[in-house]
DNA sequence: ATAATTATTTAGATTTGCCTAAATAATATA
DNA sequence: TATATTATTTAGGCAAATCTAAATAATTAT
């Protein structure tokens, strides 16, 4: 069995990994788990010896197969109780995650298996974030942020990239969620701005290149 | 805050309190928290500090007020999650008490009045044990064992006094069930065995003393 | 290609919770 | 009451995860 610690360190690889580059740096880490670099290169150390990562020192990290295993685990629960928690207990969701950075620790296989199915087996969390099955994969959907949408052509929302609360708040307030249609109406060329109209309101609404590119898209009715 | 560790050793200085002795022994908590009883004289020389229980070398230990309350509180939360395996996800009573161990240990207000809420505010969990309210308030019902039953008045099943899993199963196995009725037709004087009607079967059940002292009732429909 | 800067690792400590063995106090027995 | 037994505490250490400061490697800039 592994730390709660461990699956943090794990999950933190895993979230870098996904970002992009093949090799992973001590500071990074540090960085998303809050802790000393040298703290990390113990942990490094530890991980190493039990073939969850692979690691040479001043080389970066990258993870093994069962290190990978780990990581989505943790993600599959965490995703899992972020749904339970908005769906079912009627949070709001710039509520959950750090709720949810708990209950993901939690070890119980069949706790999460009638957890998926008491949830209707969902596929993607309440940020939109795909939701791995049982064996580790990941149904992901293709979207595009808000900010590349052709005009006039009606896009749903899927999910976001920016999952600070402060940035969710602003959101919720301003009416968008999840399954929302959106028609694009402009794309100012000076700033990259966007002018669109929400389904529900007949007003306008005018949101920065830098909001719009937060937001996740898919064309409406794909098959 | 308190640690996952300092939480389980007041949960177990409450549980031993609750049976009956003003004074707890290191031995007891022990065998309880399975530890070392060194461990624990450790333990209560840190909760003595942190003001949580009355510690006095060899005098044996007590709870404070604000350390019942988080024994309290942490039973609360073990019950509530107890309630929510059984009644949501569908586990049977034998299978969520290790799993609520660790439940009961995440730490969010919010979660739990939601929880509570969402539960409908139950009063017991499916062990018949009552879960106290959000002010540690217990509405325990006046509860018998089916031992001490009178022959012919009958009594509905309202808890179980062995929580072991292996008890619990053969309690399923048999037919009982929490809210189901009995009748005593016999208690025989020679070993205090009770010859008994369960609901929903015409066939007369023998069970020992031993059995039948581990099942609470009530008299049906008390006001 | 050197020098300066930045990243990473090592060294040495700290905290929490636990252990075994030994010392001491409390209790039971003779 | 004196002795044997049992309970409890103290002493000394260990493992996990963390820290700061110092040493070293890698990278970037001159
Ligand atoms: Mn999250
Ligand atoms: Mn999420
Ligand atoms: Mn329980
Ligand atoms: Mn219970």
């Amino acid at each position: 069995m592994h730390s709660l610690t461990e699956e943090n360190y794990l999950k933190a690889i895993y979230k870098l990994l996904e970002k992009g580059e093949k090799k992973i740096s001590t500071t990074a880490i540090a960085a998303l788990v809050e802790t000393a670099p040298a703290s990390v290169t113990d942990m490094l150390k530890k991980l190493a010896e039990k073939k969850l990562i692979r690691y040479e020192k001043y080389q970066g990290v990258t993870l093994s197969g069962s290190g990978k295993k780990v990581a989505v685990d943790i993600i599959r629960k965490h995703r899992l109780w972020e749904f339970f928690l908005v769906e079912k207990l009627g949070f709001s969701w710039d509520q959950v995650h750090d709720i949810a950075e708990q209950l993901e620790h939690i070890k119980s296989e069949a706790l999460i298996t009638r957890l998926d199915h008491f949830l209707g087996n969902p596929k993607a969390d309440p940020h939109g974030d795909p939701i791995p099955d049982e064996h580790g994969v990941f149904h992901a959907l293709n979207t595009i942020p808000l900010s590349a949408v052709t005009v006039n052509v009606p896009v749903i929302i899927t999910g976001v990239i920016d999952h600070r609360p402060v940035f969710l708040r602003f959101l919720e307030k301003e009416g968008y969620a999840l399954g929302k249609k959106i028609l694009v109406k402009e794309k100012l060329e000076i700033d990259q701005s966007v002018t669109l109209l929400l389904s529900g309101s007949k007003k306008l609404k005018h949101i920065s290149h830098d909001v719009a590119r937060n937001i996740l898209v898919l064309p409406e009715k794909t098959k």
